[in-house]
DNA sequence: CACAAGTGTATAAATTATTTAAACGCTGCG
DNA sequence: CGCAGCGTTTAAATAATTTATACACTTGTG
């Protein structure tokens, strides 16, 4: 009845789903549910009258048609959307995210080349944020928060859970040898990231310590910046496995097991949303990670 | 929400509008209404915030995007829908038409070319029939059969209606315009189609002249056959404008203006139908022609 | 200057396609 | 033998597309 084919949407969904090794897995990666990868396959494979995966108890596979038609449309899908990148590019398919230079540098760098090769066509810019309020003022689409997700200003959205833990340098590591933790704790000044953090106070009351609010507290907003605090004695402070290189080579050491496990990275969204497709985009690469 | 771009079939759809004017002409060609033309482009329009199309009050015209989306789409799409129907070469996606060879070589052949190039997938086979019956034996898949219509055997749809008359050599012309049409029938020999026609009774009482069956009436099923017989003298025949050529050139000539109006080109499917895809294929490219 | 004929668009209803969630059946593994 | 993980099936919900129709607009014509 038709004049031209009309299954590339759904064939394009089969170059998503063949660099996968089972449709529950590659269902997870497109957000689609394992029934609906199963029906658009079958129905590819009934328009096509071809056998394009095989089916084993542990996943699927290609078959030799299978791999052949995947060759033989990837990389005319590829040039068809790069294309189109290309000619939306005048239009505005930016993305700015807003996080610490720290979890920028530790965490986001090394995996972001992935969301470059899949999101050729968006723009995006890495925003350096001490100050994590008033995104929108900032311009900034989407922002990657640190703490316990109890914030009322955004729409939060949890990402990644990473539990802290006070770290120091060789000196208070043996000071609390020595000491013991409470004793040396209360010698040390410690480094906070924001004026009203409650973050030690949560610590400390994890640890079965008491603590009082001392004046003297450093306030230093950016990680990096008080990662080199630390490692320069100037106290101690709550990092998370990012500092993992510090840790190996011993400028910085673990000084207690007790972990804030309820904080980690959470996604913040202003609520008056833009550029949402974008945003949407960068959102399900980072559950990706 | 998507990993992957979604509008491959509104893409390519653009494709095959953007070959057209204007979206009423594509709507026909693609057996789509203009709404639903519309209604897609926009869709893609705003999906890839580009505009695509020039709307003018006699039709549309593409824009520059639009133009540089085409050129960058439209051949892949093709390639892969190529290298698809190679895949599906194995497969069986043929379809064999059964025609005259007159037919198929004074009306089909000069067209088939956008066939082809519009179906690169089908693998058609032209079947020369005298006998038009048996489709289903002769493994025919549709049949374009000359007559009134009125065949039981199968199911008909009307094509190509295409008026007969008598037409003879300049020798049985010559003799007409001495005797008259009636005393120069009754000499002829009328060349006939099959045993049981009743092309010529029918003919005949159009022309309001008496008909005696006589039984020196030649058969010669083959219609090309038939014509160089009439070149040669054998008899007169019923023809249609399919002889234009032979006419122009003085070989034939049309003995009179009556005609057999109702008389034409149909289409003829087998009851138990097979391959209804690629038949409705060709059936809609057709009735295109 | 009206108007018929040709555009594309907008709308609501009908239809079709897709997705979901849940239950299922299968296979391999401990 | 039971469990975990896989793809499939199913019916219901949802989304997308198509149709039919009315509409607004332009153009050429009487």
């Amino acid at each position: 009845m038709s004049i031209s084919f009309k299954h590339h949407d759904t064939l394009r969904l089969f170059n998503e789903v063949a660099q996968h090794s089972s449709f529950s897995d590659a269902a997870e990666s497109l957000n689609m549910t394992k029934g609906a990868i199963s029906y658009q396959i079958k129905s590819l494979e009934e328009n096509l009258a071809l056998k394009l995966f095989e089916r084993y108890s542990r996943g699927v596979e290609l078959t030799p048609n299978g791999r052949r038609l995947l060759n033989a449309s990837l990389s005319h899908y590829r040039e068809v959307e790069t294309e189109l990148a290309r000619l939306r590019g005048t239009v505005d398919q930016s993305l700015t995210v807003g996080m610490s230079s720290y979890f920028a540098s530790r965490w986001l760098s090394p995996r972001l080349m992935t969301f470059m090769q899949k999101h050729p066509d968006i723009q995006l810019r890495i925003q350096p944020m001490t100050q994590v309020f008033d995104l929108e003022r900032q311009g900034v689409d989407l922002a990657i928060r640190w703490g316990d997700g109890d914030w009322d200003d955004v729409e939060v959205e949890p990402f990644l859970p990473m539990p802290s833990w006070p770290v120091g340098n060789q000196d208070a590591a043996d000071c609390v040898q020595q000491l013991g933790l409470e004793r040396a704790f209360s010698q040390f000044t410690l480094l906070r990231d924001r004026d009203d953090s409650n973050a030690w106070t949560d610590w400390f009351r994890a640890a079965g310590l008491t603590h009082q609010t001392r004046k003297d507290t450093l306030i230093i907003p950016d990680p990096n910046v008080r990662v080199q605090a630390v490692i320069d004695g100037q106290g101690i402070a709550l990092n998370d496995e990012l500092v993992n290189r510090e840790l190996e080579k011993g400028r910085l050491v673990r000084l207690s097991e007790t972990e804030l496990s309820s904080f980690g990275y959470f996604l913040a969204k202003p609520h008056k949303q833009s550029r949402t497709e974008t945003v949407d985009a960068f959102v399900h690469w980072l559950h990706e990670q």
